[in-house]
DNA sequence: CTCATACTCCGAACAGTGTACGGTCTAGTG
DNA sequence: CACTAGACCGTACACTGTTCGGAGTATGAG
C-alpha cells in the first residue's frame, strides 16, 4: 500500500496527461478514467487508506476486479492517477497579497488537501507525481516568488523547503484529526490511555521534559478543537512562520545587496 | 505496512521500557525480545519495509511464524519496539558548539538515520512512539534550548518543527538512494526514463518552470552522488539552514527584548 | 515424588490482498 | 458476413497478519 512511480513510465505519463484512448474495435467501455479515479478516491476517504482495495473499488463500481485492469495497468498507477486528481481541486495561490501570504496560502492549501484526503500521506511518500495538477501546483509557486532576483536554485530549494515541511507537519494533524474521527471522542483516548503510564516511567529521568511540562509547554492555546489537533495545527503554522520569516530574509538581504 | 500504536496501550509500554517478563511456568524461551527486534530491523533494512513479513521474521529466527505471538502482540507493537530501537543507535547531539550546530547535528543524526533506515518513513507517519530512546532523544532536543530565555511553548514548537522537516526532507533522499540501490545505474533511470515524456508535455505550458530548468535550478553542485541524490541532499541542508537562521533571529531578538 | 498448571511452540486455517490467465462475448472493420 | 480487437470476469496463485487448538515442557504446590 505503499508504492508508487513503480508502473511502466511511458503508459503512466499517457494516462496522466492524455487519458485513456478509446478503443477502436470490441464493445464499448462501460466505465471512464476519471469515474474510477473519482470513486477510488471517495472510497479512500471514506474507509482509510488500507481499506481500498482492487476488489472493493471493482464492488464500487458495479464490475468485476479483473475488469479494473483493462482500465489502469495496476493499483500504483491508480495511485499516481487518483494524486494528481487531488492536487486539481485544491486552490492556486494568488500573488495579490504579496509573495509571503501566497506561499502561506499554498501551503495551507496542501494542508487542506492532506486533510481532506489523508491517504495522501500513506503513499507515494516522496517521489513527486509528474502529472498536469501535480505540475500546475509547482508552477504557480514559482510565479510567486517569479521577480524577486533570487537564484534560480533557491527558488527551487525554496519552495522544496516548504513542500518537505508541509508533508512532515500535516502528518501530525491528519493522525489527530483521524483519531478523532475514528474514536468519536472529544478528548483523544489515545493520549489518555498512555499518559498515566507515561508518567510512571518518565519520574525524575527526563529534567527538561518534566521542566517544560509544568512549564506548560504541551498545553494548548483554545480547546474548540481536541487537544492533539489543535496543538498539531499551532505547530504546523509556527513552523510555517519561521519558515516564511527566514524567506523574507533572505529575500530582502538578496535585495539590498544588489 | 503502515499502522502502529495501535496495539494495547499498557502491554506496548511494558515491552517498550520493561521488555519482557521471563515465564515463571513453562518451558524455556528460545528467544528474547531485542533479538527478535534486532534481526526484524535487520530484515527491513535487507528487504525493504513491505518485505518484512512475520513469516520470513519467524523464519529468519528458526522458529515457527505463530510462535512469534507469544513475544509480541502484533506486527504494530513490533514496528513500534523496532522505531525506539534504532533511535537508540543514534547519537545524542552536545551543546559543545553551541545550541545551532547542537539542533543541526540532531538533524542530521537523524537524516543519517532515515537512510540507514529507510522503513521509518513507511510506517508510523505520525504517532509519536513514547520509547525510552524516542523520549531520550526529544530530551536531549530540549536541554540544547535550555537557558535561551524562550516560552516554553516556543521551545516545543521549534523542535517539532525541526522534526516535521526533517522527516519530510529527508524522504526524497532515502527515495533517491532506494531508487540508485535497487537499480545500481549510476544515473537515476527513473528519471530518465520520465525526462523525455515529461519535456514533450511541458512544452510551452510553463513558463516558470521551463525559464527555471534554463538556468539550471535543477542543476547539482557536485556530481560525486547520483544526480537525484546529491539534490535532495542539497535541498536538505539549504532547508535545514533556513530553519536555523529563522530560529537563530527568534532566540536574538527574544534575548535584546529581555 | 506427583501432578496440575502455565507456558512455549507451531501446523493449519481464515479472511484478506494484488495480480495473471484464459475464456466468453461484443462491436466495429475489411 | 466473417474476423478479430478488446472489454469483461471467474478462477487461481502466492502472498499477508492473525487465531485456534493441540502437543510438549518445566515449574510450583501438595
Amino acid at each position: 500500500m505503499e508504492y508508487a512511480g513503480r508502473g511502466d513510465a511511458a503508459r503512466t505519463m499517457m494516462l496522466l496527461w492524455d487519458g485513456l484512448p478509446a478503443p477502436q474495435r470490441g464493445p464499448r467501455q462501460r466505465l471512464d478514467l476519471p469515474r474510477i479515479v473519482d470513486t477510488a478516491i471517495a472510497e479512500a476517504d471514506r474507509a482509510g487508506p488500507s481499506a481500498l482495495s482492487m476488489r472493493s473499488l471493482a464492488q464500487a463500481l458495479g464490475i468485476g476486479a479483473a475488469s479494473l485492469y483493462t482500465y489502469v495497468p495496476g493499483k500504483a498507477e491508480l495511485l499516481e492517477l487518483m494524486v494528481d486528481r487531488v492536487a486539481g481541486t485544491q486552490s492556486l495561490p494568488s500573488a495579490a497579497n504579496g509573495w509571503q501570504t501566497g506561499l502561506r496560502d499554498l501551503a495551507e492549501s496542501d494542508l487542506a488537501n492532506y486533510r481532506a484526503h489523508p491517504w495522501l500521506l500513506q503513499i507515494a511518500t516522496s517521489r513527486t507525481v509528474f502529472g498536469p495538477n501535480v505540475i500546475a501546483r509547482y508552477e504557480a509557486a514559482l510565479a510567486l516568488l517569479d521577480g524577486l532576483d533570487l537564484p534560480a536554485l533557491d527558488i527551487a530549494n525554496h519552495i522544496a523547503t516548504l513542500d518537505s515541511y508541509t508533508r512532515g507537519a500535516a502528518a501530525p494533524v491528519v493522525e489527530a484529526e483521524q483519531a478523532f474521527s475514528h474514536t468519536g471522542n472529544t478528548d483523544d483516548e489515545w493520549w489518555t490511555a498512555r499518559a498515566p503510564l507515561l508518567d510512571e516511567r518518565l519520574n525524575n529521568r527526563f529534567p527538561h521534559l518534566t521542566a517544560l511540562a509544568t512549564r506548560g509547554a504541551f498545553t494548548v492555546s483554545s480547546t474548540t478543537q481536541p487537544y492533539t489537533l489543535q496543538r498539531a495545527l499551532d505547530r504546523f503554522t509556527h513552523g510555517l512562520s519561521l519558515l516564511l520569516d527566514a524567506l523574507t530574509t533572505r529575500v530582502t538581504t538578496a535585495k539590498t545587496t544588489t
